[in-house]
DNA sequence: GACAAAGGGGAAACCGGTTTTCAAGACCGC
DNA sequence: GCGGTCTTGAAAACCGGTTTCCCCTTTGTC
């Protein structure tokens, strides 16, 4: 077994090994065994035996190139960012389980910053992840002020702004798929609940919901309409709306939530004013997250397939950074009334909204 | 106003920017601007005109150091990796709340990877981020198989592990709160759901509460317990148990769940028998995730103080990080018990359990 | 006027890869 | 024996910073 040549120095053991000190035990120059290992274009005039003698190597010394290095040379880095308003929001999260997804799976990773709808932070974060170089940002329910010069694609509804492609829900299908079943169920009184403004769905979902509700000959009064003020995502920010609702004294069988977390917060505020749900108020949601079919009573609700539009938002970003054909400006989503236990007929019966 | 040194070309516009560029511009070597901008020790030869005009330029020019190759040089990446078993499990992203807000503080970034509990992916991903020159793992819900040359921080018990800090919460403590609990209202026959052996805290958090049950003098047949065997991070892990207990047709007026998850997943099938929650059976769960409060009924649990256990994590892995002083083995954190809606005395009419 | 000290800042090595260029030797045909 | 092509792989430039070393000029001193 003639060794045609002799190795080199053995690499110390422990270090991290790098090209030049794999290099030196092959006796090989850095720049060859890069174009073996990458398999480069100029690899042709390199022979099976040296090949094999590298990558050989490579696997012996468990050779794992840097990361940093590369990027640096080459100009990428195979990450994006990811602007959220609050990771404790499952909306957010099952967004993101769909980018993650699709991103590691092409060899991305993502830097995540959640801003909690700090104009301040939703300023500064991405110019950190800026800083650190990513490739592109996923914005999941988030508003940006400026405009980027980077690839970017927004989940959840955004004004239209140049450069950002938006994966939305189509809001007008849905709104119908929700006050037809109300209506259908013989609701007439019908209360709504509008979302923060800073809720980069809310706007829209509102003035289709309005419109809808027109087309479907349904009066609504102005103390029937309420607003979210609060910026966090939980149950909380439903609670008030519904409190205020309760206290106008304006009566109604059915209350339409902005989303599913608002909709259990306004849940809790009616049955700690005595009324049950369905009997006395339908409640709809709005989102389906996890949780919403595990609910008491379990949340009729508007599906919107979140992992998916992740993944779709994720794909059509890297498309986009690739430079891939052309990018759509919007990509529509279909929703799905998932009809569970927190809607039924109104209760003729009842008067509602007492207290004064 | 005489300019001291006529600038040089003006760099192009839109181009971002290097020391080079900014050298050129001011008539000065990278390495002068290097040392000014970042107030290094060699800087006090450098007068205050001169680092008034690099200041000014580079505020002029929004000059900003490019973040891979000042990493390549100073082998810091200021960044950490989390692995997490699914990013839609509320008590994972409240830790990484937690661990976020500390670690942007401090000038880190993660990077995040959900296994899914997958031993592959387990495997796997912990490579992927090492590739990425992390400087340190954050274990969330996660069991390592290797030990790590990196430091390591795990939140939610871990086997001790050479080289890994836990972050824990006091089982005994919190098994006493609420057996106690359960005992004061008068409940003598309580079931139990153990954690599937995959989720870091289930085997420690059950020794905790069969030990508790002991010192009570509590009975606990076989029949009364039960394991979940589910992976997945819903409510649908805590179903197929309770249901498993119901069936066995054994008698108990309380269910102690794993944790607050699988707590409305059992309360879902206890209704769906037509068990009332908590007049027939009253249920406790565990780690007061956000929506706990918002159940119906609302969950009596044991709070943990989930973001301050991500913070302390981050603060401990920091510290290993900088090698700083020495670090302990394990943190303690106190558990607090949560009375709410899911317990009430037992119901002594009623037998339970009579499916067979 | 010679010499030292201080002030100011440039040159170069380095981090660890990628990519282009080019050189040395083998082999070939005439 | 000579020029030409093919192999093989080394050398070098580059990405954009950081850091060490050292040189040149000016000022101060005797």
């Amino acid at each position: 077994m003639a060794k045609r040549t002799k190795p080199g120095t053995e690499p110390p053991p422990g270090q991290p090994i790098s090209l030049r000190t794999l290099g030196e035990y092959l006796n090989l120059s850095p720049a060859t065994i890069s174009l073996v290992l990458n398999n480069a274009p100029g690899v042709r005039s390199i022979p099976q035996e040296t090949r094999d003698r590298v990558t050989a190597a490579a696997a012996k010394f468990e050779y794992r190139p840097s990361f940093y290095a590369r990027s640096l040379r080459k100009k990428q880095t195979f990450s994006v960012g990811v602007l959220v308003p609050d990771l404790n929001d499952t909306y957010a999260t099952q967004v993101l389980t769909g980018v993650e997804e699709f991103l590691i799976e092409e060899g991305y990773f993502y830097l995540t910053a959640s801003h909690r709808r700090k104009p301040d932070l939703i300023e500064e974060y991405p110019r950190l992840l800026l800083d650190r170089s990513v490739e592109g940002f996923i914005l999941i329910d988030t508003v940006l002020e400026h405009s980027m010069k980077l690839p970017v694609v927004a989940v959840a509804g955004h004004r239209t702004f140049e450069g950002v492609t938006n994966v939305v829900l189509d809001q007008r299908r849905a709104a119908e798929l929700l006050l037809r079943h109300l209506v259908q169920l013989g609701h007439r009184k019908i209360a709504f609940m509008r979302g923060g403004s800073h809720s980069s769905d809310a706007d829209e979902r509102w003035e289709y919901l309005m419109a809808v509700a027109r087309d479907l000959k349904l009066e609504i009064p102005p103390e029937l309409k309420v607003a979210i003020e609060m910026k966090v995502s939980t149950p909380a920010m439903g609670f008030g709306p519904a409190s205020e609702l309760m206290s106008r004294g304006a009566e109604f069988t059915a209350l339409v939530c902005y989303n599913d977390l608002s909709a259990i917060g306004a849940i809790r505020a009616l049955k700690d004013r005595g009324l049950r749900v369905p009997e006395d108020v339908s409640v709809v949601g709005f989102d389906d997250i996890l949780s919403a079919a595990y609910q008491n009573p379990s949340l009729t609700t508007i599906r919107q397939p979140l992992q998916q539009m992740g993944l779709t938002a994720a794909r059509i970003l890297l498309q986009r950074i690739r430079g891939q054909a052309t990018f759509p400006d919007a990509v529509s989503i279909q929703p799905e009334l998932m009809i569970r236990e927190s809607t039924c007929p109104p209760n003729p019966d009842r008067m509602r909204g007492k207290k004064g």
